[in-house]
RNA sequence: GGGGCUGUAGCUCAAUUGGGAGAGCGCCUCCUUUGCACGGAGGAGGUCAGGGGUUCGAAUCCCCUCAGCUCCA
């Protein structure tokens, strides 16, 4: 059986009995912030039970594409993945325990066609009620292992919510592929059991002391490892030898050319390789680029590591993305979001195997330095922080640190590299423990209980509303008075909550006993409209019929720059290619701000196409038509899905023109017609990171004031320039050759004038104990100026003490000079240039051959100076002459 | 979110306790003549990432911001 078959039996399977089949979700959670990844079947169902939305059916299937870091530093032995795809039915209220493992049973022996004395039941310690089902279809009493909490019981996710015990399926491998102990059973480490099916039974209630109550609709949720499953029914003792990996293990191995099953330490590599790239193939298809943090990270990290694994195989150059060419090939008909970003897939892998091998690089040498500074300290020991530093500060892994100091004859302190790592977890845990209190604090609305409030705001700007929850810091409370700030929750509102970057609504609520001006409008997670304010005016109660009215000017503003960013979308498609795809946006009244997936650079020539295409179909005053229609509907029109919506549901389509240039599903509020936008006027184009772009724009007022701001500068300038703005580009450049060449020249005059000033020194000189001085005050000169100066009188003089003094700015200014010969002497033009500036009570130093000081007092510079004879009289060096 | 490192000429990088911004490659001009990085002479090119502070004086010390690299969550 293949694995697309077993896939497909399993769907089919749970249909045939009520579920309805769900398409995966995508690996980046929806709605969700507190997941990095979706890391289970039923993070899409989690909703569901908690009641939060509505499920299309309480009998629920998928195979859900899945992604867990937790045992990355396993992967590469016969069966943990970090990503795999989860086969799992859901009950939401409805079937428990009898017809789950019922149906369980009877898809692997009937389905499946794994003999039944193969199989293995485990239980939690007390659950008697799984443990007669079990023995009812047909598992023997000594083949049901109870196991505790560790083994079989699941959640709460936290210290409180549902939960419940869990009951395993494993199969017997048979005993050659175990560890021969006697006691060898299912959860042993060995291999020889393989788990492949977990039914959860969420049953409690978890208090936050600990207690457990039972809830009154208990659900299922299970989850059946597709790649393990795989591997048992087509008796293969690795998942890599199944279908879904082979392909991908065969290319490795011929790009590195290596055989698997030549030795174990080449296997494991082609093993990480094949599962990393599949799984870096997958983030990426699902929009998830390499970067330093989140998810990012994630994909960089495993990435990287197929890469060094590669490395190990001998493979210099980059050969991911030659590899992902199979992972499409085997699972693109499955998954059509990897034949879609197939190009960038590539390039992603591409790019990051490229800076990787950099990093290598830089990393090479200071290893190398590491090794050659223990040698010269007799050390035959790297020290585990010189490890660490390597790996947290370079990026360069501690296997290689520790391979090139073993060719050296070093070894590595693992211990201490590990120690290392731990205080570096401990600081990051301290870090994170914080932030999940705060996001707690300014949750709105969720407590629970989820408010129905129906959005007016698409056909209306007012609406005649009841008030129905009001919060003042953060607690609930039945009535708010002038001066408050004030969460309010009303039956229907034509306020727009903050969502898809369009931000949210400001205006009034009124009400016959007060009125609240709103700042700001947001959704809760529940997804409860919540506007935000201050009572302006009287008290607000519950229960109170208000006149709710949104700023119509500052929405229309709003409108005009989200109708925009769809145009902006649709030029970028038309002009730099279909693989263009928002990753997110930032719709305000005063502009928007629109990032693309987009591996090049944006060049002038495109920016202005996309100014122009976007202002032509502001000119044709295309029409915006919204209608609502069913999800799959939706996508089979080909309509751009930018957030992952739920199956089922209704989604809603904004369209423009006829024929549509543009479709999207989108929530926002948007205009009548393109006309109304009046302008777009790209503001700039940047990198915000690898493949990722942000535009900013501005339409309509905002481009009309852009416009009024650019023209008076212009205007201005002209005006100060004594030119029309049409000759100011050729009029500033040839006043810069201008300035630059005054510069030149008044540079050459204060030399000119440095280099006179100098000469005329030259007969100033006095002897002073045998030793030629010059002490001075020169004309106002730049610092640089006055050592040319110092240098010539230097080379003039040949053997001399020179100290010359020149006001700069309102300040005294020193710079002293003694000739080697002089220095030998033990004359130091730090300390003679010291003593002089502390007269005008500044203070200075420097080399014994060059120093330079500063001052305060001007009026004291000629005494100043005059202490240079004294200085160098009971100077030192006359000492070191005897 | 929490750490570490880096930011100097077009590129790769130097610059001793804070005291004169440099090298190599590349570029331009001239000379030489042209066999594997030809040679020689000269030249242009810098807001030392940005902003504040300390100081007579900051590429250098302190603080903040931004960007890049990297580790952890």
């Amino acid at each position: 059986m293949t694995s697309d078959e077993l896939r497909q039996l399993f769907l089919d399977f749970f249909q045939d009995r009520g579920h309805t089949v769900i398409p995966s979700s995508s690996l980046i959670p929806h709605g969700d912030p507190s997941l990095l990844l979706t890391t289970a079947g039923m993070v899409q169902i989690k909703p569901y039970y908690l009641g939060l939305e509505k499920a299309p059916s309480p009998r629920l299937a998928s195979c859900q594409k899945c992604f867990r870091t937790t045992d990355i530093d396993s992967v590469g032995d016969s069966s943990h993945l970090t990503f795999f795809e989860m086969l799992g039915n859901f009950s939401v209220g409805d079937y428990f325990k009898k017809e789950a493992i019922a149906w369980a049973l009877e898809f692997a022996t009937g389905y499946l066609k794994l003999p039944v004395e193969r199989l293995w039941a485990t239980i939690y310690l007390d659950d008697d009620e799984a443990f007669t089902y079990w023995q009812e279809v047909g598992i023997p009493v000594g083949r049901i292992l109870r196991f505790g909490e560790d083994d079989n019981f699941w959640g709460p996710a936290g210290d409180s919510g549902p939960c419940g015990p869990c009951s395993e399926l494993h199969y017997d491998m048979g005993e050659e592929h175990g560890c021969g102990r006697p006691e060898c059973r299912p959860n042993c480490e060995c291999g020889r059991y393989s788990e492949i099916w977990n039914l959860v039974f969420t049953q409690y209630d978890q208090k936050p002391d600990g207690s457990r109550a039972p809830l009154p609709r208990p659900n299922i949720d299970t989850g059946m490892g597709m790649e393990r499953t795989a591997a048992v029914v087509q008796g293969k003792s690795s998942v890599y030898e199944t279908d879904l990996f082979w392909p991908i293990v065969q290319e490795v191995c011929r790009l590195a050319g290596k055989s698997y099953g030549s030795s174990a330490e080449v296997d494991r590599a082609v093993r990480i390789i094949a599962e990393h790239c599949r799984g870096v193939a997958f983030l990426v298809a699902d929009g998830v680029l390499p970067s330093n943090e989140g998810r990012g990270y994630v994909l960089r990290r495993i990435l990287r590591r197929a890469s060094l694994f590669g490395r190990r195989l001998g493979l210099v150059e980059p050969f991911l993305g030659i590899v992902s060419k199979v992972v499409i090939a085997k699972m693109g008909h499955v998954y059509a979001e990897l034949a879609s970003n197939e190009g960038l897939i590539r390039e992603v892998m591409r790019g990051e195997e490229d800076r990787f091998i950099s990093t290598l690089d830089t990393g090479l040498g200071l290893v190398e330095d590491l090794i050659d500074e223990a040698l010269s300290q007799d050390r035959n020991l790297l020290a585990g922080h010189e490890v660490f530093r390597l790996y947290d500060t370079y990026g360069f892994p501690q296997e290689l640190t520790a391979e090139i100091a073993k060719d050296r004859g070093l070894s590595v302190d693992i211990e201490g590299f590990q120690a290392e790592m731990e205080k570096q977890r401990e600081r990051a845990r301290e870090g994170t423990k914080f932030v999940a209190a705060v996001s707690d604090a300014v949750s709105v609305g969720g407590n629970g209980e989820a408010a129905q409030v129906e959005f007016v705001g698409y056909e209306t700007t007012t609406s005649w509303s009841k008030v129905i929850a009001l919060r003042t810091r953060g607690q609930s409370v039945s009535a708010a008075h002038q001066g408050d700030e004030v969460d309010i929750i009303l039956d229907k509102t034509p306020f727009y909550g903050e969502m898809g970057g369009q931000v949210g609504d400001t205006g009034e609520i009124r009400g016959s006993g007060g009125k609240i001006g709103v700042m700001n409008t947001v959704r809760s997670l529940s997804d409860t409209t919540v506007q935000q304010g201050r009572v302006v005016d009287g008290i607000m109660s519950v229960g109170d019929q208000v006149e709710a009215e949104i700023d119509v000017a500052r929405r229309l503003d709003i409108a005009r720059n989200h109708t925009a960013t769809h145009l902006v979308q649709a030029a970028l498609r038309a002009i730099l290619g279909g693989h263009v795809y928002q990753r997110g946006s930032l719709v305000e009244p005063s502009g928007f701000r629109f990032d693309f997936s987009h591996l090049a650079a944006i060049t002038e020539e495109e920016k202005a196409q996309i100014q122009r295409w976007v202002n032509e179909r502001i000119r044709e005053n295309l029409l915006l038509k919204t209608r609502f229609v069913p999800y799959k509907q939706a996508i089979g029109e080909g309509v751009i899905a930018l957030f992952e919506e739920k199956y089922g549901e209704t989604v809603r389509i904004v369209e423009i023109g006829k024929p549509a240039v543009s479709k999207e599903l989108c929530a926002g509020t948007h205009l009548a017609s393109t006309g109304e936008i009046g302008l777009l006027l790209a503001v700039s184009e940047s990198s915000i990171g690898t493949g990722l772009h942000r535009i900013e724009a501005v339409t309509g007022r905002g481009a009309e004031s852009l416009i009024e701001r650019r023209f008076s500068s212009l205007q201005s300038a002209s005006r100060e320039m004594g030119a029309v703005p049409e000759e100011l580009p050729s009029k500033v450049r040839s006043l810069a050759t201008e300035l630059a060449a005054e510069q030149r020249r008044s540079l050459f005059l204060e030399r000119e004038l440095a280099r006179r000033v100098a000469e005329s020194l030259l007969s100033e000189t006095k002897r002073i104990n045998g030793v030629t001085v010059v002490a001075a005050e020169v004309p106002s000169l730049t610092m640089p100026v006055l050592r040319e100066m110092g240098d010539e009188l230097r080379n003039s003089l040949g053997s001399a003490i020179i100290v010359l003094a020149s006001v700069f700015g309102g300040k005294p200014r020193f710079l002293a000079m003694v000739t080697p010969d002089l220095v030998a002497k033990g004359f130091h033009a730090g300390e003679i240039v010291r003593r002089v500036a502390k007269a005008t009570g500044g203070s200075g130093g420097g080399k014994a051959s060059m120093a330079q000081a500063g001052g305060r007092d001007v009026q004291k510079v000629n005494e100043a100076l005059s202490l240079v004879e004294s200085t160098i009289i009971s100077h030192p060096g006359e000492r070191s002459e005897v």
